[in-house]
DNA sequence: CATGAATGAGGCTTCATTCAT
DNA sequence: GATGAATGAAGCCTCATTCAT
């Protein structure tokens, strides 16, 4: 009825932070819809109308989270890849960069895929936000002449997909790095595809 | 507290029938989270108790209803790429096959992936067992030399990520076939790899 | 988020009426604000949910209750006035027939007061059925030379005004029937008014 | 747990001042119930705590609110009425009076009554009061005869309720004066009464 | 005097499931 | 086989009030 009046000392900040904290892990351990607002406040240590004042409805809370760890994300892949001397390096320090990162954020996945079911915006702007600039760095790429060319959105939403089942049955269901010869044969296949002829690289 | 009696009439099938449709329907529409089982019932024109005259509970409906799209889509692919004459066609009908079905089925998506929500098992299961036919195709492809080597099982699972992701934004989010040229840039990418070189096709 | 099915067995008639009495003495003795659910439930022997199978929020079963008690007084007041004579006497029957009706309804007023707090509509409604049908009648009593004339709806809420107060000031706060004497000075003013001069009944 | 150190300082005064002028608002256009504390404060511009420094409590603060509207209400018609020459003028001017302060004060009518449902005594003390001061000035209108005869008190009741009435349709519900025939034909009742015969005003 | 973060009880509403008919 | 009324637990959110600063 009315816009809250968010907090803004440093205990209120402190706060946020671990409300938000205790959000992730348990919409991360036992999904959003079977998470009590409850649950995030006992586990962040304040009362429950509390949560009220950093956010206004359950559902905000996961938008915030989702919104944060997309940055997280973009970020480590930023760090993950910085050492690499041409694009297809880039990918391959991505792939495992990405792993690592849902490795240690096992809830990346669960809270990014419920989101949809609460408000498919988080959702849609979460992807199209990564996509969006995946996309302008193999074009950047392709016009540097590292990769071979065609709809670099079309390849960005691929390898988007690849590695998102690569992190699904590894990082996630195994909670273990994948095994190299996966990898490697996960890197071959983005890099030469599934036609039979081509050098094999590894 | 006792094994369902499970209606085996004709009457008591067509009424099975229209309950599963109608929690397809809803579950797509709203979730199911979201999903009353009285906005189930409601739909398919029975009253509320009926429902647990097929279905033990709620979420026992969504678990026949996973397996029964993936029983479906297995069967759609399967008939889309009869006609192939080697694996890389397979691919490519395949995933218009794949992309076909989704638009025809826009609750898949929601459904399934809401599925690990309500019963991890559910969605690993569905998951795994269009993995592993898939792998086992691949590595008959390989045998046949239609397909370069690699771990089946690692390209499969890759495969489906991108064909996934390829649904997902159009499919799904479009509601329309994807473009051409971007058909044609996702195949390109699974056949040859985003390495620079290699002669293109289309 | 889906209209509600509305019981309508011979058992469901019982229990919504149940729960209207139910509603009707907590209202009236508690208020809308202080009456919880749970109030109404508990005094009407049923479970909390119930309650939502026959009114769709707590402000509908005020709403509901609230067009239920006017259908009442109205009812009351012709059934009080049948035998009069002249306009004159159905006044002076009404002013009685009102006060027994709030003396039998004590709840009446607090119920139809708050109303307004809750939805301004319910209150108005109340309040311009009652004065329109009044209008009518006065209407007809000047057509027949029984009252002088005037503006009929003038006369009427200015009427309902007269035995509103009586009612809250005896009724309600007396819990007792106004002595005759004060009966009788209210009915003279409103027969013959406050100026001087005029012969006086009674 | 002890008494209100109640500030006294001109700048205590002055929010104090501030805290009242926003309840009113608040609680004549949202209601007692569905006006919180917050809401008040947020009007006033000053912090939530703050409120806790003039008022013991949210009721309290209603309380006050009605005492003084009270007041206000009596020192208007008094000065409404102070050039009549007889009580059939003071009652003429006083119905005019109060509607106008009822068009100033909207707030007046949702904030009385409410207070019944929050204290039953702050209401009633509002009207006894009221109708104490109505009744000794009618029994000196007739003691010099400007005023037929009959108990003062209920005549007093019945006055108060038509004009309450009458501002209730106009001033509240139309915001609007009412249009002088309907003024006419109110005085013109309370006058003469609704007996036929007698000669008419207008 | 004033602030504003924190509290925690309480209320409305939803919904999976049961059961008597 | 089917019905639909009833249940009651559970959860989101609001808000009067307190208190440390």
């Amino acid at each position: 009825m009315s816009a809250l009046p968010r907090p803004t000392t440093a205990r209120g900040e402190a706060t946020r932070g671990k409300l938000l904290a205790a959000a992730e892990a348990e919409f991360g351990e036992n999904g959003f819809a079977s998470t009590a607002v409850s649950d995030i406040t006992r586990r962040a240590g304040v009362a429950q109308g509390t949560f009220y004042l950093y956010f206004p409805t359950k559902a905000d809370a996961l938008r915030q989270l989702v919104q944060d760890m997309g940055r997280q994300l973009r970020h480590a892949l930023t760090e993950g890849t910085a050492g690499a001397r041409d694009r297809l390096e880039v990918e391959r320090l991505g792939l495992e960069a990405f792993i690592d990162f849902a490795l240690e954020h096992q809830n990346l996945y669960k809270v990014v895929m419920e989101s949809q079911f609460v408000d498919d915006s988080i959702y849609r702007e979460y992807y199209q936000t990564l996509a969006d600039s995946y996309t302008v760095n193999l074009q950047r790429a392709q016009a540097r002449g590292e990769l071979r060319g065609g709809d670099a959105s079309a390849q960005a939403w691929s390898l988007m997909g690849v590695a998102h089942f690569l992190g699904l049955r590894y990082a996630i269901w195994e909670r273990a790095r994948p095994p190299r010869h996966v990898l490697d044969a996960t890197f071959d296949l983005l890099a030469h595809g599934i036609a039979p002829g081509g050098e094999r690289g590894a």
